[in-house]
DNA sequence: AAAAAGTCCAACCGCCTTAGT
DNA sequence: CACTAAGGCGGTTGGACTTTT
């Protein structure tokens, strides 16, 4: 026997919200702040499940939403991100004010997808999708904190692999304001009085890997140690004259990945 | 102009985690 | 310790819209 229904299927509307039922819901969330998702319908008079009001709360109605077209920089960031925590969009969100979760994952399914696939590199390892020579990790555990796992690419679509680089301090730190976040949150959205909101999981680097990791990221990645270290190093081709490297070595990742259309983004046009 | 194909994205579904009992 | 219930998450769906034929 399955797990019960959230709610009370029947007598819920489904479907596209209403312009009244957005106003009740920002209307009661204005008023009482976020709590019981559960009983929030009834209370705020809508004939929704909890759930629904939630998910409509968080990736529509919620205040500092960005709507509109993803920048450069929010690509890059994205893919770097992506390709340190996989599918983790609610912790990728978290790096981007504005963007939800679902937002991001929409994105990242009908456009970097895509575009990563046309450029040569697989969407789920970051590994340009030919390679198959010489993949050499090398991990550097040494004393300092920059120690990274460095994957160099043998591949003739040099000019598009994959070149991000995020060292241990700076993963550590995005994990580590994650958990502030968390906890900031639950020191403020603590209204429901019935049930205390739980306490949201807290990611460390050693629980990056998840359950539903494919074989290719836990062990596709010759059984990297996550709890050491992650991180790509700058990408290096065996085909670059040296003149090449020293100029792709100056653009971000997102120019290098084909994002760019003609036009350099900020990054690039600083350096 | 109409039909077909492709794209986008809001919303839903079902599973997992975890606090409370 | 086992069970329950609620919140949260990632995957999927379906309909609206756009582009192509």
């Amino acid at each position: 026997m399955g797990r019960a229904p959230c709610c009370e299927k029947a007598h819920t509307n489904r479907g596209a919200w209403t312009k009244e039922e957005d106003q009740r819901l920002i209307h009661y969330i204005s008023l009482h702040g976020q709590g019981c998702w559960r009983s929030l319908p009834k209370a705020a008079g809508l004939l929704r499940c909890g759930k629904s009001c939630r998910l409509r709360w968080i990736n529509y109605l919620r205040p500092g939403l960005k709507r509109g077209n993803f920048t450069n920089e929010e690509d890059e960031l994205i893919i770097k991100l992506h390709s340190i925590l996989g599918n983790k969009w609610s912790v990728i969100a978290a790096r981007l004010p504005g963007r939800t979760d679902n937002e991001i994952k929409n994105y990242w399914n009908s456009h970097i997808k895509r575009q990563l696939i046309t450029n040569g590199i697989d969407p789920q390892t970051h590994h340009p999708l030919n390679f198959n020579k010489t993949t050499v990790i090398t991990m550097t555990t040494t004393s300092t904190s920059s120690s990274t796992v460095a994957t160099q690419l043998d591949s003739k679509n040099s000019s598009q692999s994959p070149s991000s680089s995020l060292t241990i301090a700076e993963t550590s730190s995005i994990l580590k304001k994650q958990n502030d976040d968390d906890k900031n949150n639950n020191n403020n959205n603590n209204k429901c009085i019935s049930k205390p909101k739980r306490k949201q999981a807290n990611y460390n680097i050693s629980s990056i890997t998840t359950k539903k990791e494919s074989p290719e990221r836990s062990l596709g990645q010759n059984n990297v140690n996550l709890e050491l270290s992650i991180g790509l190093i700058p990408f290096r081709s065996n085909y670059m004259n040296s003149s090449e490297e020293s100029q792709t070595a100056t653009l971000c990742l997102c120019y290098k990945l084909g994002f760019h259309g003609k036009k350099l983004c900020r990054n690039c046009q600083k350096k």
